[in-house]
DNA sequence: TGTGACAATATTGTTCACAATCAGATCCAT
DNA sequence: ATGGATCTGATTGTGAACAATATTGTCACA
């Protein structure tokens, strides 16, 4: 069960915060585990009054689960869900690649053209990791281009809540190959400087991405 | 300065929450007003933890600011991030109408079209209350129809930040004359359940929100 | 009159002890 | 054995006391 993720103790609320949202998406904390405080406050060398408050925040971000005097745990959420959540981040990230393509310098053309050849070659070796990692690097780099902060917080905040639904994808045979297309072409409408079509091809991409969850998930369970 | 918000005492943090929220949402509270916790503790007759953890609650939310031992005030949304606001709520609730179109029943249909009924004949009357009440019943009832959970839930979330903007549209002269006609349009893409229409349209009417708070932003202050 | 240091006050941050509550174990009567 | 009542240990909820910090007010001195 990891050598557990002691790191430097926590000092106030948001720390521990983002310290429990950490280890939960690094999987070290599965759905519906339970988060006893005193443990928390001990692995994190925090005070209980402190996890409290930290639990607090991840319940009104959605990741963490509370019911009254039972205490918290890492909130399942539902295939149901994590498909509402794609369509949403569809449109935010629909809108933040316009925004990009209507903002974009030549740079920054020179940056997102990079990741897409990263990610080309990752498919052509077959390096499942620096393929995923391409593709944050896309998404974030686009949110970012796009300047639209509310959007960017949205996005982040939604993400946390589907990790669980993440890690499945790449596993999945073929994904790459099907996604590698999708995510050129968005790059290329950004790089013309094409909102609409930026727009069209981000939204294409990431009801792909719902599909594809959505097959994994019925496979698995 | 109101005879304050005493109300029945609220017992959880969430409670407190809702409390300060609506009293935010009502005026009550304006922008970069302190919040000191004794007086809200006093005020709903609810103990300082309780006031403390629903001020962590809000700052989560964006509509409360805390520093670092100099306490929460109300956050002073900047006129910048209120019209990326409207962006990312036209992105959504275009999402949402899309959804509406697809799901609507018959009986839904004359829900709707009974809300624009009502909106115009506020308009003919001069009557901005129940114009603008008619165009909250608008908002939501598609939100709601759209089924869009997590899209319900970011979208109340995201209003909640920008109330402050709100108050100043209903008063500019003509406004209502412009959004009618806008509303209308939605309403007839839903009702007809052409998807891309209703969002073209939702998505319209909330970049002519976004330019008339832009305009009426600059004219007051 | 203005300015800086210092003291007084107000307010927030933190911790701890105790009360309230729940899940599961145990026991007893049937 | 089974069903229900009760007990127990674990865990969360609450409030109050104390510590840390910022803000305001005061006063001496230039």
């Amino acid at each position: 069960m990891a050598t557990a993720t002691r790191a430097s103790a926590a000092v106030n609320a948001t720390a521990v915060a983002d310290q429990i949202r950490a280890a939960i998406f690094a999987g070290e904390l599965v759905p519906n585990q339970r988060l006893v405080e005193a443990d928390l406050a001990e692995m994190y060398g925090a005070s209980r009054g402190h996890v409290r408050a930290a639990l607090a925040e991840l319940t009104v971000e959605g990741v963490v689960e509370r019911i009254q005097n039972r205490g918290a745990r890492v909130r399942s959420v539902p295939l149901e869900e994590a498909l509402e959540i794609v369509e949403v981040r569809a449109a935010l990230e629909a809108l933040c690649a316009a925004r990009a393509a209507n903002r974009l310098t030549d740079e920054e053309a020179l940056v997102l053209r990079r990741i897409g050849a990263d990610m080309e070659s990752a498919v052509e070796a077959g390096d499942q990791a620096a393929y995923a990692q391409g593709n944050t690097e896309l998404h974030s780099t686009l949110i970012r281009l796009s300047g639209q902060q509310t959007a960017a917080a949205t996005i982040d905040r939604l993400r946390a809540q589907a990790v669980r639904f993440q890690y499945r994808l790449f596993a999945k045979p073929g994904r790459s190959q099907q996604s590698l297309p999708e995510h050129l072409a968005i790059i290329e409408a950004v790089c013309a400087r094409e909102p609409q079509a930026a727009a069209r091809a981000m939204r294409e991409h990431l009801m792909s991405v719902g599909q594809a969850i959505e097959e994994s998930a019925s496979s698995a369970v």
